[in-house]
Formats: structure tokens, sequence, C-alpha cells
DNA sequence: TTGTAAGCGTTATCAC
DNA sequence: GTGATAACGCTTACAA
């Protein structure tokens, strides 16, 4: 391969020279200079990205780190992608299936200085394990995380969550059972503390938390859709922490020979494309602008040209699976 | 950084021996290697990987490259991704949102050095342009492409779509209209070959494949269930080419008041996620496989222990979108 | 079995 | 303005 020797050699120059014309640093005279990117253009010369990185220590890549892909994930890569493309960096996707030692691997591609900063979307390990890494470079989450060094691009979902509760009784929905994600997760302490506000407002009994643990994907919904087919009494509607839950707890209804509204109410959690092919009434808070405020602030930490993150907010997007 | 010569000076050695010792490389006695290791442990060392990169020449990364995430893409790149990891690769994703520019960043990054590969999903530049950055590494696409430098894990769809296409037949269809993506590209003038070979067989009069062309999207299969809905005298069934544009087609269709298959019938192409929840009868054809394979085939070209690529195939799935 | 030293391709600090 | 040259952290002949 050719290197910054070749092109210093032919342009008849020294390769500080050479390095000074590839960017544009320092003082360079308009005719060496144009000697140089002659021989560059001969030459075919590129710089070798690793001498970069060794010498300057520092890689322009940020690690993205995920169990696996799925459709909510997916609007985080991609706008978290394409904004560090914006801005130079490139990105490496990691994918844990859940295994704490997976995540590990990751960590320490931060360690071996292969990657500048991680934007960990769902972590396997404890904090404190991952809290060790921050030493190394910036670790953003896209989880709620009380940590000193890790930061979030979280939202407290108590106002989303309430938003569809509250709709749910405007049209007329008493007995809502909400299906949860996981109860120990900070997330859902939240969606459980609006639900008993609710509750207590509007003097309805509220249902334990317990029961409806544990609902995360579509296979899950599916199931609470048998096991709403064998119950005597029905509630009158499903609160999801999901839209993958909503959906396939409505497409399973629908098969089973139920119809939304009529029959019973379903709200789902994200706003994702298949809560628009499925027609679902959810919530989005604008999962892109989280990915992007992701990188901004793994950005700040890296760079001096500061990047100001955006607000986030909740809306209800009304569809037929509620009145 | 703790780096290897401060591990040799705590340990008392050459960074020589300290090389040997992290790499299980060449002779070390038992009892210098247990110093080494202890100084490894002690400073907490890591080696640097892009000093390695740099002197191997290789970063054991490769880079996949798509102009954005859709749900079938989704299954590449997770498949790609955890096949490559298994084997120590890293993963970079480069989206190009359709600009040649930005795919050629991409591909630049070869030339630099970054990747030592490439899964080229879907291209935006001219075979030709491509083909020159086979020099500096080996590239294999998802698309259908004869070249003598570049691999493909595409599959002829011939035989899958005229799979679909006798499905329909046997249940009574008698005209069907092709929702093609692109007439220009290899993969669809397969499909309109057997199309083609069908009609002819059954004695039907084929449409002009340039009636549906450049249909690829939900929002391009939404339209087509308005159009549909515009037309005096409908048509029994759509064959598409993706899962995507059914889906479109099929949820939109049901929104405008129409019941499947009833009223027609409907088949998709890949089996994702998607067709399972709307019940869309569809096509497999393992494209998780042909993710494995180009990986495979990327390792062929790079390393010395060879991967046998799996064979492939096409099921048709039955669903509740054809009789 | 271990050490020496050259080199991978850059950048950056000094001189001149 | 430009050129030596010393790093950056590692691997690997070649010696010893």
């Amino acid at each position: 391969m050719t290197n910054m020797k070749d092109i210093a050699k032919i342009a008849g120059v020294s390769s500080a020279t050479v390095s000074r014309v590839i960017n544009n640093n320092g003082y360079v005279s308009h005719i060496t200079r144009q000697k140089v990117e002659s021989a560059v253009e001969k030459l075919d010369y590129v710089p070798n990205s690793q001498a970069i990185s060794l010498k300057k220590g520092a890689t322009k890549t940020i690690g993205i780190i995920a169990p696996n892909i799925t459709e909510t994930i997916t609007v985080l890569v991609k706008n978290f992608t394409l904004a560090a493309q914006k801005k130079g960096y490139t990105v490496i996707l990691y994918l844990t299936e859940n295994d704490p030692k997976k995540e590990l691997n990751a960590l320490e591609l931060m360690r071996s200085k292969q990657l500048d900063g991680i934007f960990l979307i769902i972590r396997s390990n404890d904090w404190s394990t991952i809290e060790s890494y921050t030493k190394y470079g910036p670790i953003v989450t896209w989880q709620r995380v009380k940590s000193p060094c890790i930061s979030s691009v979280f939202i407290d979902q108590y106002d989303g969550y309430l938003l569809g509760l509250e709709h749910l009784y405007a049209n007329g929905c008493r007995t809502i059972i909400n299906l949860y994600s996981d109860i120990r997760r900070l997330n859902t302490k939240s969606r459980i503390k609006a639900y008993e506000y609710f509750c207590k407002k509007y003097d309805l009994t509220p249902h334990s938390p317990e029961l409806f643990n544990n609902i995360n994907s579509i296979q899950d919904g599916e199931h609470i859709a048998h096991w709403l087919a064998n119950q005597e009494i029905k509630p009158d509607a499903f609160m999801t922490s999901s839209d993958a839950v909503a959906a396939g707890l409505v497409s399973q209804a629908k098969r089973l020979g139920y119809s939304l509204p009529e029959d019973f109410s379903v709200i789902g959690f994200d706003n994702i494309e298949i809560s628009h092919l499925l027609d679902i009434t959810t919530i989005d808070y604008s999962i892109h602008k989280q990915a992007e405020n992701a990188f901004k602030m793994i950005n700040n930490d890296l760079s001096l040209q500061k990047l100001t993150p955006e607000e986030l907010d909740f809306t209800l997007i009304v569809r037929k699976t509620t009145k």
C-alpha cells in the first residue's frame, strides 16, 4: 500500500509536509501543496486510519450495544447512526443476546481503544460493572439509571402512561389491565405509580402489578389474548408497555374472533411502524429524538463542539383499538 | 494508559516476551509467563487494538452497508452480525440513505484500512465503481450481480415466485396482479419470467410489468389498496415482491372495508414478523441463512479457516390472505 | 527461552 | 515554510 513516504518521495518533500497538506495544518507554500496534491492523485493515496488512530489515541468510532434488534431498537440504531455519521463518526454494532459476557466484550472494545464512546441501549450487567468502564470513555444509556458517570436519554414515562389511562377512562373503560414489562425496573415503577394515582383519582380498585409482569414480546401479547379468552369476567381495556405486546395481543385477539374496540380496548407504547399497520392507539415519545440526544451527549463528552439536546414529549396517537 | 513496556518493566522481561505471553506465541518458560501474567493483572493491562491493527494490516472489522434499516434488512444485519461476532469480528454499520456519496464514504473505509471486508446489502453506485474497491478487500452483496470480483448471496427468485403463483391458481385466482419492485433489476426480471411462464402454462393473458413498477414500501402497498377501490373490474389476487408491500396493501384494504381472502388474495415475500402478525400468506426464503452465508463468504476470503455456506430453499407459508 | 531492534503509517515538536 | 525525528503500542525476524 502506498503511504506518506511514497508521496513525499514523489513530491520531493518530507512526509511532515505531506501531513500538513493532507490535514490543512500549518504553513505550506502554494507550490509545494500542488506538488503534494498531484502526487496524492497520481498514487491514489489514502491515509491509513489505523496509524492515525494510534497516533491520536482516538478512533472516531462509537459502539451501539443492544441485546438484539427489535423494531424499537431499530429506530434507536438508525437515528443514532445517522447522527453519528453526520459528525464523521463511524458506528459499531454489538449484539449481546442478553449475555453479560458478550456485553463485557463490547465494553472491552472501549478499553482497548477501539471505541471512543458507547451507546448502551439495554444493559445486561450490573450498573456498577458498567460504571467501571466509564473511565475509558463516555457511556450513555436508553434505560433509566441514577449514576454520576453514566448518562441516560431516559424520560420518565409517568406522564405518557397517564395520558393513555385517561384516554381509556374518557371512553368508558373502568376495568383496565396493565401489562408490565418488568416490575423491578424503574421505568415500570413509574407506570405503576401512574396507574395507582389514576385509580385513586377515579375511585377504581387497582389490580396487583405482579399479575401481569414480564410481558415483553409479541408472543407474550398473543398469550394474553388466549388468557383473555378463558376469562369469565373480562376486562374492558389493556394498557401495555410496548407496541410489540399490543400488536401480539391485538392480532391474536382478532384471530380468536374478537373485534376491537367493541369487545375491549388496547393502547400500545412507542408508536412504531407496527402500531400504524395494525391501527393500534399508542403513545408516541419521540424515540428518534432520544437516539439523537444519545449521540449528542456522547459527542459533547468527546468533542469541544457542543450539541444541544432536544426536548422530548408525549403524544397520544388515537387509532382503532380505542373508542 | 498502561502499555507493554510498563508490563515488561514490572515483570522484569522485554516487551517481546510480554507479547509472546499475551498471544500464546512462541516459547515462554512457565515462570516468566507467570510473572508477566501477574503484571498484566496488577496493572489492569489491555493491548491497544489500534497498534495491533496497524502492525498486522488487518482490523478484524467488517462493514455492513445498507440504505436504511427495513425489517428485512434487520434480519440480515442481525444474523450477519451474530455470525461475525462468533468468529471474533466486529461489525460496522453504515447507512447510506441511497446516497451514492455516502456509500463511497463507506467503501473508502476499506481503502483506508478500517475495514477488512464489506457486506453491501443494497448498493447505490454502479457495480463498476463498487468493483474497483474489491482490490482493498472482499465485497459480498445481497443483490444479484454478475461480477468476477463481487460475490452475492442472491438466490434466483423464479422458483419462489412461481410457488406463490401456483398457489393462487390452485385456489381459483385467474386475474393476478404482480406488484414489482423495480423492473430493471434482475431479481424482478426473474419474477416477470416466472409470471410469463405461468400465464402461458394456464393460458392466461399477462398484464404488462410496467403497470405496477416501483412498488416497494408499506406506503406503496397502501396506495395500491386505494387504487383497487377505484377500479370497476377488480383483480382477484396480488402477488407482491415483499411482505412490506403486502402488509401495506392488506392493512389499508381492511381499513377500506375489504375482507381477505374473500374479496381478493395477497401473497407476500420474505416471511418477516409482520407477515405473521397480519396473517399474510408469504414465501420464505431463509434470509437469515443468506446473512450467514454472506459472512461465510467474506470470512473465506479473509481467513484460512474455511466455512461452508448453507443451501437455501423456498417455502410457501399459507396464512389467511389466500384461500 | 529470551532480548534487541526494525518497522507498521501517522502526527507533532523542534530546529533551521 | 520545511525537514528531521521522536513518539504512538505492538509484532516479529534475528541474535544470543
